[in-house]
DNA sequence: GGGGCTGTGTAACGCCCTTCACAGACCGCG
DNA sequence: CGCGGTCTGTGAAGGGCGTTACACAGCCCC
């Protein structure tokens, strides 16, 4: 339990001056939905830029892994451009992807900040670019701009919230009510112009910890009851209440 | 959406008079292997004497509600004495027990960070004395005393690694392993002198998200296989490492 | 054009776990 | 000392979902 103090650099000494400001600005917290938890690792954009100012862009190729499970931590990246997947594994290799990250998001923050081992992996899936900071430069733009360690905080809040959701569902809830509450999730954020979803069914059933005919059966039966369209490599909503639905009627009481 | 609040089960009328020996903080963290996350939300004593110096001693009597999931948060609490659970809620009434806290244990803290509504509902299972801050006096004291912000930086790694994990175990194991990780966890926590585990099977379940039923069927193949021993209202664990084994071997490659 | 390769559709089978139902054991309390 | 309530034990029934096993349709590339 100690070890994580020695592991932190003993330079930080976070400067509070501007308490005035703490908690005032989450505006930029859900900005589509005020019950739903931002699932996406986002800070405020100008908090973004001022954290990784004058970084060098890094170019990663898709299928490229930017860290694996139990390595040792030491960056934070932001992605400019490009799509990063965040998955863990079982012991026996079984993945589940707990996110696909996006523009402007921050990935390895947890490693950066606490210096122990990665707690997932990140991959490319798309070609990335990407900035990135060492430990002690975090540390060290934090302390000069308290304003950083601020929305750290507040990242990390948010990210806690959204894994004690996904537990919840996991333990509450069926394959059709988390599929549906991916897909509404999915459509609000990768989509393309024409509203389709680009993910394979498989990938889906990694999304939710369940195979790739499940998926595929719960799909169908929703494309017979024209909610969804289905093509090969991806999907297209188009009655969103249906789903939305779905997602939200599936308790056990 | 509010309806957990009206679901909420009346019938806690927890027995927990015999929980008293909770309290004798032997782990603090596992002291049994040295990967495992901490499991408790506990920052380093002496930032938690430094936070709490000064606070008035609250009194709560078992049974009572601290907060309840999706009230307004404002305060963040330490625990001087008793145990506090921490539960989620699903909308139709189901409880999933996500922890149970001990002496010097943080609850709280992800509220009145962000001041959002509370993720869990937190319950006194025994009669308890708690210390608390509001928001204001919480960013106050990480303001003049920056190595308080560090360690809220590090207890929120902690508690979003471990949270991971449980949402990992969730999809990967079945009830058998789940099970036998918190029977590990919790003999080395609220374990008496004589090794008793004093918890019901129906708290196992909605620690494992399963029901009564196969927890029971679960621990009797284990009693018949000379690894615990049960009694009414408690077990003791016999044979670790084959609890531990078990734990461990259930994956699925 | 013909092999892979990946993604999709589908069906049979079976296990794990939940649900329901009930009975006995133990406990505190009037 | 009996009575209600909680905890435990057990079994039948049912379903969700994983497993396995194919069939087939696009797509890439030699």
């Amino acid at each position: 339990m100690d070890e994580h103090r020695a592991l932190m650099p003993s330079t930080l000494a976070v400067n509070f001056s501007s308490y005035g400001n703490w908690g005032t600005d989450m505006a930029f917290a859900g900005a589509n939905d005020r019950d739903d938890l931002p699932r996406l690792a986002r800070i405020d954009p100008s908090q973004f830029d001022l954290l990784f100012s004058g970084c060098k862009l890094e170019r990663y190729a898709a299928g490229q892994h930017l860290f694996v499970q139990e390595d040792a931590a030491d960056r934070i990246y932001g992605v400019m451009k490009g799509t990063v997947e965040i998955s863990i594994y079982s012991p026996g290799g079984q993945k589940l992807v707990a996110n696909i990250e996006l523009s402007r998001s921050l990935i390895g923050e947890i490693g950066a900040l606490d210096g122990r081992p990665r707690t997932a992996t990140a991959i490319c899936l798309t070609a990335c670019e990407l900035v990135s900071l060492s430990r002690t430069q975090l540390f060290d733009r934090m302390e000069k701009n308290p304003s950083l360690a601020r929305a750290m905080i507040e990242l990390l809040c948010a990210r806690l919230r959204w894994v004690s959701g996904e537990l919840g569902d996991q333990a509450f809830f069926g394959i059709e009510a988390r599929l549906a509450k991916r897909l509404v999730f999915l459509g609000g954020v990768i989509a393309d112009a024409a509203g389709w979803i680009p993910i394979s069914q498989s990938e889906l059933g990694e999304f939710l910890g369940a195979t790739r005919e499940s998926v595929n059966k719960t799909l169908n039966d929703w494309r017979s009851r024209q909610i969804i369209a289905i093509k090969r490599g991806g999907l297209r909503i188009i009655d969103a209440r249906a789903l939305s639905h779905i997602a939200a009627s599936q308790d056990d009481d």
